[in-house]
DNA sequence: CCCGAGTTTGAACGGCGAGTCAAGTCCGAG
DNA sequence: CTCGGACTTGACTCGCCGTTCAAACTCGGG
Protein backbone atom coordinates (compact mmCIF):
# COMPACT_ATOMS: atom_id res chain seq x y z
CA UNK A 1 0.00 0.00 0.00
CA UNK A 2 3.01 3.03 0.94
CA UNK A 3 4.79 0.66 -1.81
CA UNK A 4 2.04 1.80 -4.23
CA UNK A 5 1.82 5.96 -2.84
CA UNK A 6 5.63 5.85 -2.68
CA UNK A 7 6.27 4.66 -6.04
CA UNK A 8 3.39 6.62 -7.57
CA UNK A 9 4.84 9.80 -5.74
CA UNK A 10 8.05 9.64 -6.95
CA UNK A 11 7.25 8.78 -10.75
CA UNK A 12 4.64 11.82 -10.45
CA UNK A 13 8.40 13.95 -9.03
CA UNK A 14 10.12 12.51 -11.45
CA UNK A 15 8.33 13.52 -14.52
CA UNK A 16 7.72 17.09 -12.77
CA UNK A 17 11.51 17.09 -12.50
CA UNK A 18 11.89 16.20 -16.39
CA UNK A 19 9.39 18.58 -17.52
CA UNK A 20 11.15 21.71 -15.31
CA UNK A 21 14.26 20.29 -17.11
CA UNK A 22 13.23 19.92 -20.70
CA UNK A 23 11.47 23.67 -20.30
CA UNK A 24 14.27 25.23 -18.99
CA UNK A 25 16.30 23.62 -22.08
CA UNK A 26 14.03 24.15 -25.24
CA UNK A 27 11.10 26.67 -23.88
CA UNK A 28 7.28 25.73 -22.41
CA UNK A 29 6.54 26.70 -26.09
CA UNK A 30 8.50 23.92 -27.45
CA UNK A 31 8.80 21.89 -24.82
CA UNK A 32 5.94 18.15 -26.02
CA UNK A 33 5.12 15.62 -24.21
CA UNK A 34 7.11 13.20 -26.30
CA UNK A 35 10.14 15.29 -24.96
CA UNK A 36 9.02 15.14 -21.35
CA UNK A 37 8.54 10.93 -21.61
CA UNK A 38 12.07 10.71 -23.20
CA UNK A 39 13.46 12.68 -20.65
CA UNK A 40 11.84 10.71 -18.01
CA UNK A 41 12.81 7.31 -19.48
CA UNK A 42 9.34 6.46 -19.66
CA UNK A 43 6.53 6.22 -22.66
CA UNK A 44 4.45 8.96 -24.03
CA UNK A 45 1.25 7.56 -22.61
CA UNK A 46 2.81 7.46 -18.72
CA UNK A 47 2.56 11.27 -18.53
CA UNK A 48 -0.95 11.28 -19.08
CA UNK A 49 -1.87 8.26 -16.74
CA UNK A 50 -0.42 11.19 -14.56
CA UNK A 51 -1.39 14.04 -14.96
CA UNK A 52 -4.48 15.19 -16.90
CA UNK A 53 -3.15 17.20 -19.89
CA UNK A 54 0.12 18.52 -21.09
CA UNK A 55 -1.00 22.08 -20.22
CA UNK A 56 -1.77 21.26 -15.96
CA UNK A 57 1.68 18.77 -16.23
CA UNK A 58 3.71 22.22 -17.57
CA UNK A 59 1.81 24.56 -15.08
CA UNK A 60 2.52 22.69 -12.08
CA UNK A 61 6.33 22.01 -13.59
CA UNK A 62 6.51 25.51 -13.15
CA UNK A 63 5.42 26.21 -9.63
CA UNK A 64 7.37 23.26 -8.36
CA UNK A 65 10.88 24.14 -9.87
CA UNK A 66 10.65 27.69 -8.38
CA UNK A 67 9.26 26.54 -5.24
CA UNK A 68 12.47 24.12 -5.04
CA UNK A 69 14.58 26.79 -5.29
CA UNK A 70 13.16 28.94 -3.25
CA UNK A 71 13.11 26.19 -0.13
CA UNK A 72 16.55 25.19 -1.54
CA UNK A 73 17.89 29.19 -0.38
CA UNK A 74 15.43 29.23 2.46
CA UNK A 75 16.84 26.62 4.03
CA UNK A 76 20.22 27.94 3.32
CA UNK A 77 20.12 30.95 4.42
CA UNK A 78 18.36 29.95 8.22
CA UNK A 79 21.55 28.47 8.91
CA UNK A 80 23.28 32.07 8.69
CA UNK A 81 23.06 33.90 11.95
CA UNK A 82 24.50 37.59 10.33
CA UNK A 83 21.99 39.54 8.40
CA UNK A 84 24.65 41.08 6.64
CA UNK A 85 25.69 37.11 5.28
CA UNK A 86 22.59 36.26 4.90
CA UNK A 87 21.35 39.02 2.35
CA UNK A 88 25.14 38.91 0.87
CA UNK A 89 24.30 34.86 0.46
CA UNK A 90 20.68 35.61 -0.82
CA UNK A 91 22.29 37.71 -3.75
CA UNK A 92 24.66 34.88 -4.43
CA UNK A 93 21.99 32.53 -4.85
CA UNK A 94 20.16 35.29 -7.21
CA UNK A 95 23.13 36.06 -9.90
CA UNK A 96 22.36 33.63 -12.64
CA UNK A 97 25.69 31.76 -13.07
CA UNK A 98 27.57 33.52 -10.21
CA UNK A 99 28.13 30.19 -8.05
CA UNK A 100 29.68 27.37 -10.35
CA UNK A 101 27.90 24.73 -8.61
CA UNK A 102 24.21 26.16 -8.80
CA UNK A 103 24.93 26.41 -12.83
CA UNK A 104 22.33 23.50 -13.37
CA UNK A 105 18.59 24.51 -13.22
CA UNK A 106 18.27 28.31 -14.77
CA UNK A 107 15.47 29.33 -12.66
CA UNK A 108 15.15 32.45 -13.44
CA UNK A 109 14.56 31.03 -17.37
CA UNK A 110 11.70 29.31 -15.93
CA UNK A 111 10.75 32.71 -14.39
CA UNK A 112 10.19 34.57 -17.09
CA UNK A 113 8.21 31.68 -18.65
CA UNK A 114 5.77 31.62 -15.58
CA UNK A 115 5.65 35.73 -16.15
CA UNK A 116 4.38 34.95 -19.47
CA UNK A 117 1.84 32.11 -18.70
CA UNK A 118 0.25 34.26 -15.34
CA UNK A 119 -0.39 37.15 -17.86
CA UNK A 120 -3.22 34.96 -19.07
CA UNK A 121 -3.72 32.05 -17.08
CA UNK A 122 -5.44 32.95 -13.54
CA UNK A 123 -4.56 29.88 -11.50
CA UNK A 124 -0.49 30.26 -12.67
CA UNK A 125 -1.19 33.91 -11.82
CA UNK A 126 -1.89 33.02 -8.23
CA UNK A 127 0.70 30.92 -8.09
CA UNK A 128 3.30 33.06 -8.79
CA UNK A 129 1.90 36.00 -6.77
CA UNK A 130 2.37 33.61 -3.84
CA UNK A 131 5.64 32.95 -4.59
CA UNK A 132 6.90 36.15 -5.35
CA UNK A 133 4.75 37.06 -1.74
CA UNK A 134 7.36 34.99 -0.03
CA UNK A 135 10.47 35.95 -2.08
CA UNK A 136 9.77 39.78 -1.03
CA UNK A 137 9.35 37.94 2.60
CA UNK A 138 11.92 36.20 2.96
CA UNK A 139 13.87 39.66 1.86
CA UNK A 140 12.29 42.17 4.38
CA UNK A 141 12.81 39.57 7.15
CA UNK A 142 16.21 39.69 7.32
CA UNK A 143 16.53 43.00 6.72
CA UNK A 144 14.41 43.06 10.09
CA UNK A 145 16.68 40.52 11.60
CA UNK A 146 19.65 42.94 10.53
CA UNK A 147 17.59 46.11 11.83
CA UNK A 148 16.64 44.45 15.07
CA UNK A 149 20.17 43.20 15.48
CA UNK A 150 21.94 46.92 14.62
CA UNK A 151 23.70 45.72 11.43
CA UNK A 152 21.34 47.56 9.26
CA UNK A 153 20.18 51.03 9.74
CA UNK A 154 17.29 52.75 7.45
CA UNK A 155 14.29 54.93 8.13
CA UNK A 156 12.57 53.37 5.09
CA UNK A 157 10.29 50.64 6.40
CA UNK A 158 11.81 47.02 5.74
CA UNK A 159 9.01 45.65 3.22
CA UNK A 160 9.78 48.75 1.21
CA UNK A 161 13.14 48.29 1.01
CA UNK A 162 12.44 44.54 0.35
CA UNK A 163 10.43 45.46 -2.69
CA UNK A 164 13.27 47.50 -3.70
CA UNK A 165 16.11 45.51 -3.54
CA UNK A 166 13.56 42.35 -4.79
CA UNK A 167 12.71 44.04 -7.77
CA UNK A 168 16.38 45.58 -8.64
CA UNK A 169 17.63 41.37 -8.72
CA UNK A 170 14.30 40.89 -11.15
CA UNK A 171 15.61 43.49 -13.46
CA UNK A 172 19.02 42.69 -13.59
CA UNK A 173 18.96 39.11 -13.45
CA UNK A 174 16.92 39.57 -16.66
CA UNK A 175 19.85 40.95 -17.85
CA UNK A 176 22.03 38.78 -16.93
CA UNK A 177 20.11 35.52 -18.22
CA UNK A 178 19.66 37.01 -21.12
CA UNK A 179 23.57 37.38 -21.21
CA UNK A 180 23.28 40.66 -21.99
CA UNK A 181 27.02 41.37 -22.60
CA UNK A 182 27.29 44.82 -20.47
CA UNK A 183 25.87 43.19 -17.35
CA UNK A 184 27.77 40.47 -16.50
CA UNK A 185 26.99 38.52 -13.57
CA UNK A 186 29.71 39.69 -11.60
CA UNK A 187 28.50 43.28 -12.09
CA UNK A 188 25.06 42.55 -11.61
CA UNK A 189 26.62 41.04 -8.01
CA UNK A 190 28.24 44.16 -7.24
CA UNK A 191 25.74 46.16 -7.74
CA UNK A 192 23.47 44.75 -5.89
CA UNK A 193 25.47 44.78 -3.07
CA UNK A 194 26.32 48.18 -3.28
CA UNK A 195 22.78 49.17 -3.31
CA UNK A 196 22.18 47.13 -0.54
CA UNK A 197 25.06 48.63 1.32
CA UNK A 198 23.53 52.19 0.31
CA UNK A 199 19.80 51.39 1.40
CA UNK A 200 20.90 49.56 4.34
CA UNK A 201 23.70 51.70 5.61
CA UNK A 202 26.41 49.39 6.14
CA UNK A 203 29.87 49.61 4.60
CA UNK A 204 30.85 46.79 2.35
CA UNK B 1 4.94 53.13 -58.63
CA UNK B 2 5.16 54.57 -55.49
CA UNK B 3 1.47 53.92 -55.31
CA UNK B 4 2.32 50.20 -55.30
CA UNK B 5 4.99 50.64 -52.58
CA UNK B 6 3.34 52.94 -50.63
CA UNK B 7 0.15 50.70 -50.30
CA UNK B 8 2.70 47.56 -49.74
CA UNK B 9 4.45 49.38 -46.93
CA UNK B 10 1.15 50.24 -45.18
CA UNK B 11 0.13 46.04 -45.63
CA UNK B 12 2.91 45.77 -44.22
CA UNK B 13 2.94 48.16 -41.29
CA UNK B 14 -0.65 47.06 -41.19
CA UNK B 15 -0.06 43.39 -40.45
CA UNK B 16 2.77 44.13 -37.91
CA UNK B 17 0.03 46.62 -35.61
CA UNK B 18 -2.53 43.41 -35.99
CA UNK B 19 0.22 41.48 -35.05
CA UNK B 20 1.39 43.65 -32.08
CA UNK B 21 -1.87 43.58 -31.14
CA UNK B 22 -3.16 39.98 -31.23
CA UNK B 23 -0.44 39.14 -29.21
CA UNK B 24 -0.64 41.46 -26.82
CA UNK B 25 -4.28 40.47 -26.31
CA UNK B 26 -3.74 36.46 -26.22
CA UNK B 27 0.26 36.26 -25.89
CA UNK B 28 2.62 35.03 -28.35
CA UNK B 29 1.88 31.22 -28.10
CA UNK B 30 -1.42 31.69 -28.63
CA UNK B 31 -1.49 33.76 -31.35
CA UNK B 32 -2.40 31.62 -34.75
CA UNK B 33 -2.13 33.62 -38.43
CA UNK B 34 -5.82 33.33 -38.80
CA UNK B 35 -5.87 35.49 -35.20
CA UNK B 36 -3.59 38.29 -37.19
CA UNK B 37 -5.56 38.27 -40.67
CA UNK B 38 -8.96 38.54 -39.17
CA UNK B 39 -7.33 41.82 -37.03
CA UNK B 40 -5.85 42.97 -39.92
CA UNK B 41 -9.49 42.84 -41.80
CA UNK B 42 -7.52 40.54 -44.72
CA UNK B 43 -7.13 36.54 -45.46
CA UNK B 44 -5.18 34.92 -43.97
CA UNK B 45 -3.18 34.07 -47.35
CA UNK B 46 -2.47 37.97 -47.72
CA UNK B 47 -0.58 37.34 -44.38
CA UNK B 48 2.03 35.18 -45.57
CA UNK B 49 2.26 37.04 -48.95
CA UNK B 50 4.25 39.89 -47.29
CA UNK B 51 5.55 37.41 -44.63
CA UNK B 52 8.00 34.44 -45.36
CA UNK B 53 6.66 32.68 -42.13
CA UNK B 54 4.62 33.23 -38.97
CA UNK B 55 7.86 32.90 -37.20
CA UNK B 56 9.37 35.84 -38.84
CA UNK B 57 6.24 37.86 -38.91
CA UNK B 58 6.02 37.59 -34.61
CA UNK B 59 9.90 38.66 -33.77
CA UNK B 60 9.39 41.34 -36.42
CA UNK B 61 6.10 42.80 -34.37
CA UNK B 62 7.58 42.22 -31.22
CA UNK B 63 9.97 44.12 -31.93
CA UNK B 64 8.46 46.69 -34.00
CA UNK B 65 6.10 47.45 -31.31
CA UNK B 66 8.40 47.88 -28.30
CA UNK B 67 10.81 50.10 -31.24
CA UNK B 68 7.34 52.43 -31.49
CA UNK B 69 7.23 52.47 -27.76
CA UNK B 70 10.71 53.47 -27.39
CA UNK B 71 10.43 56.40 -29.84
CA UNK B 72 7.47 57.72 -28.90
CA UNK B 73 9.13 58.29 -25.20
CA UNK B 74 12.10 59.78 -26.64
CA UNK B 75 10.44 61.79 -28.21
CA UNK B 76 8.15 62.67 -25.68
CA UNK B 77 11.07 63.12 -23.39
CA UNK B 78 13.13 65.44 -25.78
CA UNK B 79 10.75 68.09 -25.23
CA UNK B 80 10.98 68.47 -22.07
CA UNK B 81 14.02 71.20 -20.63
CA UNK B 82 14.47 69.88 -16.98
CA UNK B 83 16.04 66.98 -16.51
CA UNK B 84 14.18 66.54 -13.41
CA UNK B 85 10.74 66.27 -15.24
CA UNK B 86 12.16 64.24 -17.86
CA UNK B 87 12.88 62.01 -15.38
CA UNK B 88 9.05 62.14 -13.84
CA UNK B 89 7.77 62.01 -17.50
CA UNK B 90 9.95 58.27 -17.96
CA UNK B 91 8.71 57.01 -14.66
CA UNK B 92 4.99 58.27 -15.45
CA UNK B 93 5.21 56.73 -19.00
CA UNK B 94 7.17 53.36 -17.53
CA UNK B 95 4.47 52.44 -15.12
CA UNK B 96 1.61 49.99 -16.80
CA UNK B 97 -1.44 51.50 -16.31
CA UNK B 98 -0.61 54.56 -14.61
CA UNK B 99 -1.04 57.09 -17.31
CA UNK B 100 -4.69 56.17 -18.24
CA UNK B 101 -4.70 57.66 -21.92
CA UNK B 102 -1.45 55.44 -22.69
CA UNK B 103 -3.53 52.32 -21.01
CA UNK B 104 -3.85 51.23 -24.72
CA UNK B 105 -0.59 48.41 -25.78
CA UNK B 106 0.48 47.02 -22.61
CA UNK B 107 4.17 47.53 -23.89
CA UNK B 108 5.61 45.34 -20.73
CA UNK B 109 3.08 42.80 -21.42
CA UNK B 110 5.10 42.14 -24.71
CA UNK B 111 8.26 42.78 -23.54
CA UNK B 112 8.33 39.37 -21.50
CA UNK B 113 7.17 37.68 -24.80
CA UNK B 114 10.68 39.04 -26.03
CA UNK B 115 11.85 37.65 -23.25
CA UNK B 116 11.29 34.29 -23.54
CA UNK B 117 11.58 34.19 -27.46
CA UNK B 118 15.29 36.07 -26.84
CA UNK B 119 16.42 32.94 -24.19
CA UNK B 120 16.13 30.95 -27.40
CA UNK B 121 16.30 33.13 -30.35
CA UNK B 122 19.57 34.92 -31.51
CA UNK B 123 17.95 37.09 -33.72
CA UNK B 124 15.56 38.15 -30.58
CA UNK B 125 18.52 37.96 -28.53
CA UNK B 126 20.22 40.69 -31.01
CA UNK B 127 17.03 42.93 -31.43
CA UNK B 128 16.52 42.65 -27.18
CA UNK B 129 20.41 44.11 -26.39
CA UNK B 130 20.05 46.95 -29.09
CA UNK B 131 16.44 47.69 -27.16
CA UNK B 132 17.66 47.74 -23.75
CA UNK B 133 21.01 49.21 -24.74
CA UNK B 134 18.75 52.27 -25.98
CA UNK B 135 16.45 52.45 -23.03
CA UNK B 136 19.73 52.58 -20.85
CA UNK B 137 21.37 55.42 -22.65
CA UNK B 138 17.94 57.34 -22.80
CA UNK B 139 18.09 57.02 -19.00
CA UNK B 140 22.04 57.60 -18.22
CA UNK B 141 21.82 60.80 -20.97
CA UNK B 142 18.73 62.21 -18.34
CA UNK B 143 20.73 61.87 -15.76
CA UNK B 144 24.39 63.35 -17.21
CA UNK B 145 22.27 66.26 -17.94
CA UNK B 146 21.17 67.01 -14.78
CA UNK B 147 24.75 66.40 -13.45
CA UNK B 148 25.58 68.93 -15.24
CA UNK B 149 22.83 71.35 -14.74
CA UNK B 150 23.43 70.82 -11.26
CA UNK B 151 19.99 69.65 -10.76
CA UNK B 152 21.32 65.80 -9.80
CA UNK B 153 24.20 65.24 -7.52
CA UNK B 154 25.96 61.66 -6.82
CA UNK B 155 29.76 60.80 -6.96
CA UNK B 156 28.29 57.14 -8.42
CA UNK B 157 28.48 56.88 -12.60
CA UNK B 158 25.82 57.71 -14.67
CA UNK B 159 25.85 54.49 -16.46
CA UNK B 160 25.70 52.65 -13.05
CA UNK B 161 23.02 54.43 -11.79
CA UNK B 162 20.98 54.25 -15.29
CA UNK B 163 22.03 50.21 -14.80
CA UNK B 164 19.94 50.74 -10.95
CA UNK B 165 16.90 52.35 -12.26
CA UNK B 166 16.38 50.87 -15.39
CA UNK B 167 16.27 47.20 -13.75
CA UNK B 168 14.42 48.72 -10.69
CA UNK B 169 11.57 49.51 -13.18
CA UNK B 170 12.13 46.52 -15.31
CA UNK B 171 11.58 44.70 -11.72
CA UNK B 172 8.52 46.83 -10.83
CA UNK B 173 6.81 47.11 -13.58
CA UNK B 174 6.70 43.22 -13.63
CA UNK B 175 4.80 43.04 -10.88
CA UNK B 176 2.46 45.81 -12.00
CA UNK B 177 1.10 43.97 -15.28
CA UNK B 178 1.09 40.97 -13.53
CA UNK B 179 -1.47 42.61 -11.13
CA UNK B 180 0.39 41.98 -8.49
CA UNK B 181 -2.07 43.66 -5.70
CA UNK B 182 1.09 45.09 -2.86
CA UNK B 183 2.03 46.66 -5.93
CA UNK B 184 0.08 48.97 -7.48
CA UNK B 185 0.64 51.35 -10.35
CA UNK B 186 0.49 53.95 -8.06
CA UNK B 187 2.87 52.86 -5.85
CA UNK B 188 5.52 51.48 -8.08
CA UNK B 189 5.62 55.02 -9.33
CA UNK B 190 6.37 56.09 -5.31
CA UNK B 191 9.10 53.96 -5.16
CA UNK B 192 10.78 54.88 -8.61
CA UNK B 193 10.34 58.75 -7.61
CA UNK B 194 11.98 57.88 -4.20
CA UNK B 195 14.59 55.65 -4.92
CA UNK B 196 15.34 58.20 -7.94
CA UNK B 197 15.48 61.41 -5.26
CA UNK B 198 17.88 59.31 -3.16
CA UNK B 199 19.93 58.05 -5.57
CA UNK B 200 20.26 61.55 -7.32
CA UNK B 201 20.38 63.67 -4.58
CA UNK B 202 17.34 65.75 -5.05
CA UNK B 203 13.68 66.67 -3.38
CA UNK B 204 10.89 65.08 -4.22
C1' DC C 1 -10.72 48.66 -73.85
C1' DC C 2 -7.49 45.26 -72.78
C1' DC C 3 -3.37 43.36 -70.93
C1' DG C 4 -0.48 41.93 -67.25
C1' DA C 5 1.90 42.57 -62.94
C1' DG C 6 0.93 43.04 -58.44
C1' DT C 7 -2.63 41.72 -54.92
C1' DT C 8 -5.98 39.14 -52.62
C1' DT C 9 -8.75 35.24 -51.72
C1' DG C 10 -10.15 30.94 -49.45
C1' DA C 11 -10.21 26.12 -50.20
C1' DA C 12 -7.20 22.23 -49.75
C1' DC C 13 -3.07 19.84 -48.10
C1' DG C 14 0.02 17.87 -44.84
C1' DG C 15 2.44 17.37 -40.72
C1' DC C 16 2.60 17.46 -36.12
C1' DG C 17 1.54 16.33 -31.58
C1' DA C 18 -2.01 15.86 -27.77
C1' DG C 19 -4.79 12.61 -26.05
C1' DT C 20 -6.98 7.62 -26.32
C1' DC C 21 -6.97 2.87 -25.84
C1' DA C 22 -6.51 -2.03 -25.92
C1' DA C 23 -3.18 -4.93 -24.71
C1' DG C 24 0.43 -6.22 -21.90
C1' DT C 25 3.48 -6.38 -17.47
C1' DC C 26 4.40 -6.18 -12.67
C1' DC C 27 3.66 -7.28 -7.96
C1' DG C 28 1.53 -7.93 -3.61
C1' DA C 29 -2.19 -10.29 -1.18
C1' DG C 30 -4.49 -14.34 -0.22
C1' DC D 1 0.47 -20.38 -7.38
C1' DT D 2 -3.07 -17.28 -8.90
C1' DC D 3 -5.84 -13.44 -9.12
C1' DG D 4 -6.55 -8.54 -9.59
C1' DG D 5 -5.50 -3.95 -9.56
C1' DA D 6 -2.07 -0.68 -10.43
C1' DC D 7 1.13 0.60 -13.81
C1' DT D 8 3.16 0.88 -18.47
C1' DT D 9 3.41 0.64 -23.33
C1' DG D 10 3.21 2.35 -28.13
C1' DA D 11 0.36 2.42 -31.98
C1' DC D 12 -3.58 4.93 -33.40
C1' DT D 13 -6.93 8.79 -33.95
C1' DC D 14 -8.19 13.25 -34.55
C1' DG D 15 -8.21 18.17 -34.80
C1' DC D 16 -5.64 22.02 -35.48
C1' DC D 17 -3.01 25.25 -37.87
C1' DG D 18 0.91 26.74 -41.00
C1' DT D 19 1.60 26.80 -45.56
C1' DT D 20 0.56 26.27 -50.62
C1' DC D 21 -1.81 27.30 -54.70
C1' DA D 22 -4.83 28.15 -58.46
C1' DA D 23 -8.12 31.24 -59.43
C1' DA D 24 -10.00 35.88 -59.20
C1' DC D 25 -9.61 40.71 -58.76
C1' DT D 26 -7.59 45.49 -59.20
C1' DC D 27 -5.83 49.07 -61.73
C1' DG D 28 -2.56 51.81 -64.29
C1' DG D 29 -0.47 52.18 -68.81
C1' DG D 30 -0.69 51.45 -73.74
Amino acid sequence: MSGTATKARDRHQEILDAAARVITERGLAETRIADIAERAGVSPGLILYYFDSKDRLLAEALTYANDQFYLRMSREIRRISSAREQLRRLIDLSVPGYLPEYGRLDEWALWVEVWVRALRDPEMAKDREALDQRWRSQIAEIIRAGQTSGEFTSEVPAEELALRLACLIDGLAIQVVMNDPQVTPERMHRTCMEVAANELGFRL
